[in-house]
DNA sequence: AGTATAATAAGATTGATTCTCATTTTCGTC
DNA sequence: GACGAAAATGAGAATCAATCTTATTATACT
């Protein structure tokens, strides 16, 4: 998948939630571009932080909750229990992640085609096997990384 | 990797705990039997229910703690972000999560042994190009299970 | 059995997240 | 370019999983 550049993304943004109903207001543009700049999930007090100008953390938790619903941005939880967010992958590639076990760091890691290619069989072989219909899959690669290394 | 009995998984347990000069107290054991009892990770509010007899829910977030700082049990978040506890790989055998998307539920699976090393050498390669020393990985399949799927 | 140490129980506390609601902004219309 | 309806924001209260505190109880060792 060919990466769109930042503009593209906000059309790309506005359209969805448009569909949606849903105004792409200041707000939730911020906490877009916040998570175009950063290359990886990151926390709302992270991006509180990312953000220009203060933003009230009730107004962010929303923006954030009205961007998930609409499907702009995707939600996990890290080791620690506290939720970070990232943009979608049909807005920015299906990717895994890369954990820091020292730092927590998060990084994305797309796979290449092949690699991606052999996964998908392996978990849509799994689902079937349990009877499940497959929608997706998660992977996560644990490490140190090279500044925590020492 | 044979699965140990449960008695020998209580053994385990204990010496494991002895090395870490901590007890193999009654309530601690409750754990370890209703998670053995789960066939994939519980919450602690689920712990509640599957332990006979009433437990304070402070001493079971002790017993949960104790548990996973000396490595008998692990913990993750769901999607919802709250804690989920099992015991650990070394008890019950490497293996990956299937998880549905409409109940929540989480099944344990384990892959292949050629499976496994296929997606070992892949998490590897992945680590090393980012100049990590990759210590573990995670898989999660997403899907709807049987009962779900009307 | 007696003593020192560890574990438990109960409730208070914390901290991320969500909810409430009054105020403000935006959009389509006149 | 103001008007009214609907949506969004901001400030603080409320929620809830999880942790902490401390007094009490249980356990291991002598």
């Amino acid at each position: 998948m060919e990466s769109l550049t930042s503009h593209e993304i906000h059309q790309q943004v506005r359209e969805r939630l448009a569909d949606a109903e849903v105004r792409y207001t200041t707000g939730r543009r911020a906490v877009v571009t916040a998570l175009l700049r950063a290359r990886g999930p990151r926390s709302a007090g992270e991006i509180v932080d990312l953000v220009v100008g203060a933003v009230p953390i009730s107004s962010l938790y929303r923006s954030l909750a009205v961007l998930d619903e609409s499907g702009v941005i995707g939600k996990h939880h890290d080791v620690d229990g506290i939720a970070r967010f990232e943009l979608a992958e049909w807005l920015v590639g299906h990717h895994h992640h890369m954990v820091c076990d020292r730092c927590g760091n998060v990084e994305d890691v797309a796979l290449s085609g092949h690699e991606e290619d052999a996964l998908h069989e392996l978990v849509d072989r799994v689902g079937d096997s349990l009877g499940y219909t497959v929608s997706g899959h998660v992977l996560e690669v644990e490490g140190v990384c090279a500044t925590c290394a020492v």
